[in-house]
DNA sequence: ATTTATTTTGTTATATTATAACATTTCACA
DNA sequence: TGTGAAATGTTATAATATAACAAAATAAAT
């Protein structure tokens, strides 16, 4: 099902990011890319089963989402509790600012990239309330081009 | 428990809304006003059980909350999944952007004004991406200043 | 005031999401 | 190959959310 290209790169990554690659990992990220849309650990392990007749229990997900989200290559979104795969090789170096757009009616993601003038006059406001952003990463929920037409 | 000022208050502020003040609506939008915090739906059922003597169903927490929600006298933070009850008498009127803080230590909600300069351009920018705000509301979440010193 | 229709609230059950505790397996390394 | 540590699986359960229907409260009309 993986092909020898595709594993050595997945592999390549999870190096890059310093964990260990193994099978399950491997193949709960792999398809978390394949997907390639945001899903809960539940409904990814439904499409593991469904699609790739990957039996694997929830609880695992979890786990392996856990880590994923803690190396950096895989996202966590807040607002939706669900997790969408890094869309950049380079993620686990750096890009410290994710940045998110979920459209509430196909349920699309869309990472994007708001210029820093933009992000750094935002931080500075939050900042004059004694507020210090954390991640920082952006999720803002709406409606996606192609459903608003 | 309700003062007679405070009760003809709330009163008000569910007539303007355009909702029917009952009294366990009425129980339950008190009881998170008092709270003074961010409150899931079981967190208010304990507070309202533990520090007033009411007894509410959870069932009905969330259908009240979900009401209140509809009609801006209280707010959903989709961060953190909890409730707030809008700082603003005027709420229900306007004030379309809320803009909220949410420290994830102390997890105490700063609800802010993001001037409008700044905001404009974040949704110019998101707008290129075909990508309409809903609300707008804007979560961020973070650490406050008590937490961080 | 009393009846009736409508809305609100309560009850019960259950679905969904998330985590804890521990057993088993796998894997790296001696 | 055997051994210890890490990863994964199993089972149970906690926490969150909603559905279906019954009972109660409320408003409107007589």
């Amino acid at each position: 099902m993986l092909s020898i290209e595709k594993e050595a790169e997945l592999k390549k990554r999870f190096k890059l990011a310093g964990v260990k690659a193994t099978q399950k990992r491997m193949e709960i990220f792999h398809t978390l890319v394949l997907a390639n849309r945001a899903l809960s650990p539940y409904e990814l392990a439904h499409f593991c089963e469904n699609d790739f007749s990957l039996s694997i229990p929830v609880v695992s997900i979890y786990r392996t989402l856990d880590l994923l989200v803690s190396v950096n290559l895989v996202h966590k979104l807040d607002l939706v509790n669900k997790y969408i795969a890094c869309a950049h090789l380079e993620c686990q170096s750096h890009h410290p600012h994710s940045q998110f757009l979920i459209c509430n009616v196909c349920q699309k993601v869309t990472e994007i990239h708001i210029p820093h003038t933009i992000t750094n006059e935002l931080s500075e406001h939050i900042a004059k309330h004694g507020f210090q952003l954390k991640s920082p990463q952006y999720e803002f929920q709406g409606i996606c081009q192609a459903c608003s037409s």
